[in-house]
DNA sequence: CACTTCAACTGGTATTGTCGACCTCGTGAC
DNA sequence: GTCACGAGGTCGACAATACCAGTTGAAGTG
């Protein structure tokens, strides 16, 4: 059985109780202290042990919830879910999502600079036609091998200047204060033109993945619109979902 | 500026407070009675006007936040984000998906009978290969245009007979009390089969995008498994991203 | 022996109170 | 006029308590 002590929690950390108590719950499943299917102790036993209130508890359960670590049933008690294997980083850049799938992610600049954004490009990121955009292309490889090409645009006062972004465009963006929190990603399966074929070693025709992606602040302000093209044969884009925590039934 | 009064409020409902709270506030954000970058009133003024604990106005808006309408900024407050249009129902199923997208969605029977499970079924449904399972597979239509081969496997034990299937399978295992909370799923590009073309109407070759979805229920146990063709002019998938509510930033 | 009942669990909702960190904007000094 | 500063407002975190609502298994009943 979990046993969960006061010792584990720092009183005076910055950290919330709620995060130091996920966390510990999350360590003692990924250690096997407590396996698939078994329960955790109740909440007030919890509440209880580690001398937390148990509103405090639920918020660090709930953590796990949203993580899908956890699984509750009313009137019986909260269970550790079967582990399903990590979603790739949906938000994140090519090269930490090259790093879940064990390759080693590199790349090759095709074109780095500003202008002015096309009214495609100034409709998605909600820019007058006469405002600044920075756009990066790139052949995007794995392990050596070309995998995809990809062209971003960002709003030009998102960042100083067009060599701030060295491998990874996030990491600059964040660099700056900026950092994107929801994503609109459309995928499309398509042929490779003669460009995209002679940039990805593949004949022309080969099928290809066309990804859109759209980010957004938190205040709701476009930050990034970039499209994609990867090869068919090589890379697969998985997602996982999740229905909301509590289905709102009254509807 | 949005007035809430308790009178909207009703004490009796089953429905719990901080979901009728959220409701309200959704309904005055689809009206326009408070616009995009508004400030909602503080959680004080909202707590003391609905006579509602502050923690409960809080939980409502978290809901909210969840789905994206809210954002919160410490120190100064909560404003309405800016519509991003909705997500097409990933969990849900095909039907939906077209109903989303203003089409007539259809279906015509390619296969319905019970069997047993490949190796790779019974791997991905954790089934023992001489255990049953059903099989479901359609040509999928939109305004009785062909748009996808779906072939949808599902454990026999979730489901009475394969007849309970109507047009949409998501509908009678729900029937059935089995609702997937979260799916896994994988997209591919590729080139239509022979065979996939001539369902399809399309030439060999064309790109076709090919999505495998894994279901799951709460405790974890796999009830789907698709497998589906879409037609690579006439479709593309659009899934949203959220960073994590809270993102840790001790780690 | 099968069946029903019910008490003692479990999580779910809600209140009140307190303190801290953060943001904004007006006031006053320079 | 510009700038630093602080007061007051906002969200963030937590405690202690109360009661409601499903679940479960053991005791009692037929």
């Amino acid at each position: 059985m979990l046993r969960l002590e006061r010792t584990e929690i720092n009183e005076a950390s910055p950290t919330p109780l709620y995060r130091q108590l996920a966390e510990a719950i999350r360590t003692r499943i990924r250690l096997g202290d407590i396996k698939t299917g078994d329960a955790l102790p109740s909440e007030r036993e919890l509440s209880d042990a580690a001398r937390i209130s148990r509103v405090t508890v639920r918020r660090a359960i709930e953590t796990l919830l949203d993580e899908g670590l956890l699984s509750r049933k009313h009137g019986s008690g909260t269970y550790v879910a079967p582990r399903i294997e990590q979603q790739a980083g949906l938000l994140s850049g090519f090269s930490s999502d090259m790093g879940n799938r064990g390759l080693r992610p590199g790349s090759v600049w095709i074109e780095r600079g500003a202008g002015n954004p096309t009214p495609e490009e100034a409709m998605t990121l909600g820019l007058g036609i006469d405002e600044f955009v920075l756009r990066f292309a790139r052949v995007r490889t794995a392990d050596g091998e070309p995998l995809a090409i990809e062209r971003a645009v960002v709003p030009a006062r998102f960042l100083e200047s067009p060599d701030a972004v060295g491998t990874s465009l996030y990491a600059a963006l964040e660099a700056q204060g900026h950092r994107p929190v929801r994503g609109l990603q459309r995928i499309q399966a398509g042929l490779a033109t003669q460009e995209e074929a002679r940039l990805l070693s593949v004949v022309p025709h080969a099928a290809v993945l066309r990804i859109e992606r759209r980010s957004f602040l938190a205040d709701g302000s476009p930050i990034e619109f970039t499209r994609s093209a990867y090869r068919g044969d090589r890379y697969d884009f998985v997602t996982e979902v999740r229905e909301p925590r509590t289905p709102d039934t009254s509807r």
